[in-house]
DNA sequence: AACCGTACTTACCCGAGGGTGAGTACCCCA
DNA sequence: TGGGGTACTCACCCTCGGGTAAGTACGGTT
């Protein structure tokens, strides 16, 4: 507890999107699950290169709480977990695509680079 | 200098223009001076309930770095300096609105409180 | 018996982002 | 003469987001 005081009040649409995507791997775990529809825990982490455990762990317990996430959690021995999104995660990542396409084209401009998986 | 480790690299357009907006004021900033088209420096601070100089100084340099404001300055005997957004800061904002309304759909699901202007 | 893999939890630490409050130079207005 | 408004800068402080490393329970592999 006391681990968050999410939930507004808000200035703005904005404001409330942001808290919710605000987060160094959230948009890339957004894309991740997008991407593949369902992930294990282990496949998230290999597929953030540079991610920590906690983090992966504190910001999918963070995005299961805002509605963005579903975790399906198989009672087997070896542990296995699915995380998938849900209509609002879908929803937020279609929401997002106009944000990634203008930050593609700032990439672009500036002749920034993408960070390599190494 | 030292000022910012920004211009990536980057993992994908969401981080990079989410690099850009990054700070608790600058989609405010960006909202303000779409809506005004163009505002000094007081006008600014009076429009964002709660900002401190400080960070409005220091995001407002930010963003005229990251070329999405452009910065006028009269010299006149009482300071005038005037903001307003550049095409890249317009079009930012244009790529923000489905997010903007995803937010304030998701304000309206959980009923979080706009803040108040007092 | 030792080690890897699953999916975590816990404790500790550091730096940056942001807040507070003061100072600056000049003018206008009461 | 003093207070308020313009647009800032500077120094200090403190929270918290994120990183590191270790521990956990269980089984399959070598």
């Amino acid at each position: 507890m006391a681990a968050s005081a999410r939930r507004g009040p808000y200035f703005c649409g904005i404001d409330a999107a942001m808290d919710v995507v605000s987060g160094k791997w959230k948009p890339l775990i957004l894309w991740e699950l997008h991407d593949h529809g369902i992930r294990r825990f282990a496949e998230l982490r290999r597929g953030l290169p540079g991610v920590s455990e906690k983090m992966l762990v504190q910001h999918l317990r963070e995005m299961e709480e805002d509605g963005l996430v579903r975790r399906e959690v198989y009672p087997e021995v070896p542990p296995k977990v699915e995380y998938s999104l849900t209509e609002h995660g879908v929803s937020l990542n279609a929401a997002l695509t106009s944000l990634g396409e203008w930050g593609t084209e700032r990439m672009r401009r500036i002749g920034a680079e993408k960070v390599s998986v190494g």
